[in-house]
DNA sequence: TACGCTATATATAATAT
DNA sequence: TATATTATATATAGCGT
């Protein structure tokens, strides 16, 4: 069980190398996702396998990682600031404000989906079975943040014995622990992709 | 001398993110070579600064990451389409494909929304008064699509008799009328939206 | 502002199942 | 071969200079 160090040259043995390139591939892209939400700033990264014929990426939507990639070869390509607006450049931002908008919402929509479905099992609505193995490594990190956030509100509460219990019956304080994420959702702007249609339903 | 823990959002502090970007892009860099090394694949990582003129990347030689980014962006099926279209009309279907996908997507969130909201409201975490006065139309109508479903739950049991209660103690039974449209949302191709690092937005 | 230090969190190689 | 479980190496937040 031990562990050995030094990181320098190809790892010979194949099956240990296979193992490797899984377990960083997906680190490397947790952190790629870190930096990108911590320090709110676009970031890309593309991993092959030796085999494979599409590489693992993130952000995951490809048209995320276009944009980003164009981006770059933009601002690292000498004098591209004088593109004049014609047809295609025009069209070029439309398609690029539409993919940012997408992929912002998609983003949205995926933690809603996983919100719901994490309700759903906790009500024993459903499994951890009939979610799609593409989406355990994103659900089991949300609930590991859950379960550390009432973690840190129990122990908190062993030294803090003039606060609230970290459970009890009224909902306010649970739900303060177990729906982090929902409120975060229902606060700030999330109605705003909606309200387009408000004119045409109201009763 | 601690260390916070939580990595959900953006680092509010200022200093602390830049330090944060800092730090993190060595690192991401560093873990970027590394996989590259090791495990013997192409990778590459592009971060951005808040104003950075050129973002950092790995490789270091731009002219290796435009051979990695190329590389991806012709394994791609959408880099294979925009070689057969002429430019024009690639982009014009682009918009089109993004604006249909963004609607189909703002329509799922919203159900979602909305399901979120109704479910905090049954247990008692939220109240109808927190719910934007612009969305009870929607809501109302779901509720509605909702009750018609649980009545024809009732008169078929009464024309049935030897199926199950509409109502039981048996949370399957009963949440399948209180959460239809949950099941719904979770069976079909809610998914298709963040599988699209496999497939591509392509549909 | 940038750099160094240290305690702690996280990533991951080795191992077991 | 895949997944779970450690033990250890590494990354990094907070603080001081």
């Amino acid at each position: 069980m031990s562990r050995k160090n030094v990181k320098s040259s190809i790892i010979k043995d194949v099956t240990s190398r296979k193992a490797s390139h899984k377990t960083r591939s997906l680190g490397l892209l947790k952190k790629t996702q870190e930096i990108s939400v911590l320090c709110d700033v676009d970031a890309c990264a593309i991993i092959y396998g030796e085999d494979d014929q599409v590489p693992l990426a993130w952000p995951s939507s490809e048209a995320e990682v276009r944009r980003i990639i164009n981006n770059y070869k933009g601002k690292s390509q000498v004098g591209q600031l004088e593109r004049q607006l014609d047809q295609q450049t025009f069209l070029k931002q439309t398609v690029q404000k539409s993919e940012e908008k997408l992929a912002r919402i998609q983003v949205k929509n995926r933690e809603l989906q996983m919100e719901n479905i994490i309700t759903d099992i906790m009500a024993g609505r459903s499994t951890l079975e009939q979610v799609p193995f593409c989406d355990l490594g994103y659900m089991i990190r949300m609930l590991k943040e859950r379960m550390k956030l009432v973690k840190n509100r129990i122990s908190n509460w062993g030294n803090n014995i003039n606060s609230n219990p970290p459970f009890q019956n009224s909902s306010a304080s649970r739900d303060d622990n177990l729906k982090i994420n929902s409120s975060l959702f229902h606060g700030d702007g999330m109605m705003e992709a909606i309200t387009s249609r408000n004119n045409h339903t109201s009763e």
